[in-house]
Formats: C-alpha cells, structure tokens, sequence
DNA sequence: TTGCCAAATGATAGTGACTCCCAGAAGAGC
DNA sequence: GCTCTTCTGGGAGTCACTATCATTTGGCAA
C-alpha cells in the first residue's frame, strides 16, 4: 500500500502471503504436469501445498486463475505501446512495441520459453483458452487508453473500441499460433508476419 | 436426417422437440426478465417449461446457450462473404456482406431491434459475454475458410488465424457497443464506422 | 390393431467448483 | 507482555452439470 516499489516486500506478512501463493502456484503446476488441468480437483492441490481449500480460494478466485493471473502479454505491450511517439501509424508502434516485449522478455534466459510453454496450456485447455479474452480484457483497458490517444478519440468510442478488439484479437490467435510451433521458432518473425498480415488485408 | 430442407420438420417428434426447445427457452427468457440471468436456476426454467431438469440439459448443455446457441449473426455474415468476388479486397466485401446481413434481417420486422436486445442481455450477464468470442469461433470457422480463399493461404496459417481473429474481435466490440445504443440507432452506419476505423488506422 | 424397436423422458444419486460463516491462530503495533 | 487486525481451517451449503436406469412415447411394419 505505501511502498510498492521494494522488490522484496517487507512485512512477514507480505512475505508470506507472497511465498504461499507460489507454493500453491507450484503444487498446481506440479500436478498439472502429472495427470493434466482438469483431471487434477482442487482439495488435491491445497492438499499438495499444505493449505485448507478455503484458503486456495482465498488466493485464486477460480481453477482457471492459476494459470491466468500471471501476467498476460498485453500489459507489458501497452507499456511499450506508451513509449512509441504519438504520431506513430498504430501498427507500426505496435510493431515495435511488441519487438520491445520480446527484447525486454529475452533479457531473462528461459523466460520467453516459459511463457511459451504456458501459452501451450492455455491452448490446450478448454476452459482456460475460452477465458484467455476475458484475461486480456483488464490489460486491454491499458491498450485502449493508449490507441485512444494515438487515433485522438475517446477511450470508449466505437473506434477505440473496435480497434482495441482487432488488435487483441489478431494478438490472441498469434499467441495461440505460438504455442503451437516449435520451441525455436523466432518470436519476432511471427510478429512481422502478423502484422504485416494486418497491414496488407486491412486497409481500404 | 432425409430431407433438412422443409420449413416445418414432418415427423411428429422432430416437431414435439422443436417445440420443448421453444417452450425451454421462452421459460428462460420469462423468468431472466422477472429475476435476472443469475438468479435464474435451471430446475426453476425446467419446471416452468414442464419438463425435468435432465431434458433441459439435453436440450441446452450450459445455461449460457441458452442465449448463446441462438444464431449469431457471424453466421450469416460468412454466408453473404461467401457470396462476393473473391478478388475483391477483405475489407470492402465484409462492408458489404454485414450489410446485406442486416438488409436480410430487416426483411423480418423486428428481427433486428430482438437481435440487439438479446446482444443487450450477453453484454450484461459477465458469464455470458465471457463466452461471446467462443459462439463467434464456430461460424468463425466458415469466416477462415472464406478469408483463407481471399488471400490465397491456408486455413490454418497464422495469416488466416490473425485475420479471423481481428475480424471477430472488431466485430465483437460493436456487436456489444450496439447493445448499449438506442434502438433507433442504424447498424448500417455503425457498421461503416467499424470498417472505416479498421481502413484507417490498421494499414501500413 | 397389434407388437416391436428406437428414441425421448424422468427420477435419482452423484461430482466438483465455489460460497458463507465462524472460531481459532498468528503477525503487527504498543 | 497485551490488544487489534488479519489470515487460516473446518464444515455446511449451493448449484451447474453428469451418469445411470427404468419408463414412456413416437415410428413403423406385420
């Protein structure tokens, strides 16, 4: 509440709060790897991470927030989407913004094949790739304020908002596109590609 | 199974069935207005349609598609693209399909103003609107097809997949943008609005 | 009409995610 | 040390949804 820029929390509390929630996380992860999403109940995972189900739901509001309450891509893109020049063309600054994510996501080793990995359950789990929109929507309120600026409308005009929906849905589909393909492939190849798709078919 | 072409299905059971999936529904939507879409539990619709709660989930696996399973007017939408040259640019032959969808459902007085109460309710009720992008994905299909055709790629190529979902997603946003409009407003003009915004600002 | 088969229905007993509530434990501040 | 707040565990309950089986009902031919 009054310091949130400490990397470490400072209260016991916190800490611990912090330290069950990934031990929860983990156990879920664990037993997913195991006998899959929706094979695995729920008293089985608190039971694994040594906490009452009351408690899980206490740190996850459903079985599906398990895996989407990590940080979806969108958010950091509207980060990035923030530092492009205003006058920039959207899908241009989208492009960059986007190569800047991946850039900034390449700094930690593994990390862009752990979101990878991650993007591959979501797709693979019904329950989870239907509410993968629903998880975008709160980063995407970011994205709109930011295309709102750039095309110089309201942030819930239809223009806005219609642009927002293009543009997370093309997102959506090239993440799940993502998943699917080999560990190796390069990540800003399948960027290019997909704008350049956008950029080609999309315009009058 | 024989003849799917007949207006009214001969058999007298095709006809009962017909008839319970209406009197299910028309139970749902009476009692959503009374009480709401959550408060609404399905033994309570079952029993005002007069069948067990084991036929209402034979009838409608969820209680979303109830209103979700309705036709949406993606549908429709793939039917007319399907129906424009195939040289013709993306944008300018989904201008023109949408409106000949609402040309077509303008023929039936009314149809349009229910079309977009019943898009008022899915933008109100969370659960449901969460599974909008999910009920679009099936007509979707006939979408990919379609655009994979326009554009000379595969249907499962991330250039389809990318344009389907910026299509839906953009059409998403002003089919729930069109809920929260007065009934007088005209879709065709709405719909302009979405694929001009599309031209404009998502070109290279 | 009769009788047989297939399909539709109803009743019942589950399952599992998720909620509410309350009593007790544990960290925070004095 | 002693309060005050916050976090936790346990238990009872809700409700969407599934599985099973006996009964009914429409379709069809003898």
């Amino acid at each position: 509440m009054r310091n949130a820029c400490s990397v470490t929390p400072q209260s016991l509390r916190e800490r611990k709060k912090l330290r069950t929630r990934r031990e929860i996380r983990d156990a879920a992860y664990r037993l997913f790897a195991e006998q899959g999403f929706e094979a695995t109940r729920i008293d089985r995972i608190a039971a694994e991470a040594n906490v009452s189900t009351s408690t899980f739901f206490r740190y996850f509001p459903t079985k599906e927030d398990l895996v989407l309450s990590e940080d979806t891509p969108a958010r950091p893109l509207s980060v990035e989407l923030a530092a492009r020049p205003v006058d920039e063309p959207v899908l241009t600054a989208v492009r960059h913004a986007i190569h800047a994510c991946v850039v900034s996501a390449e700094r930690e080793p593994g990390a862009l094949e752990r979101a990878r990995q991650r993007m591959e359950l979501i797709a693979s789990v019904p329950s989870v790739r239907d509410r993968l929109p629903e998880a975008m929507a709160r980063p995407g309120e970011d994205l709109a304020e930011s295309l709102a600026a750039r095309i110089g409308r309201p942030v819930d005009s239809l223009e806005t908002r219609v642009l927002v929906g293009a543009v997370l849905g093309a997102f959506r589909e090239a993440l799940l596109h993502w998943a699917g393909v080999e560990p190796e492939a390069d990540a800003r190849a399948l960027t290019d590609r997909t704008i350049d798709t956008l950029a080609r078919h999309l315009s009058a």
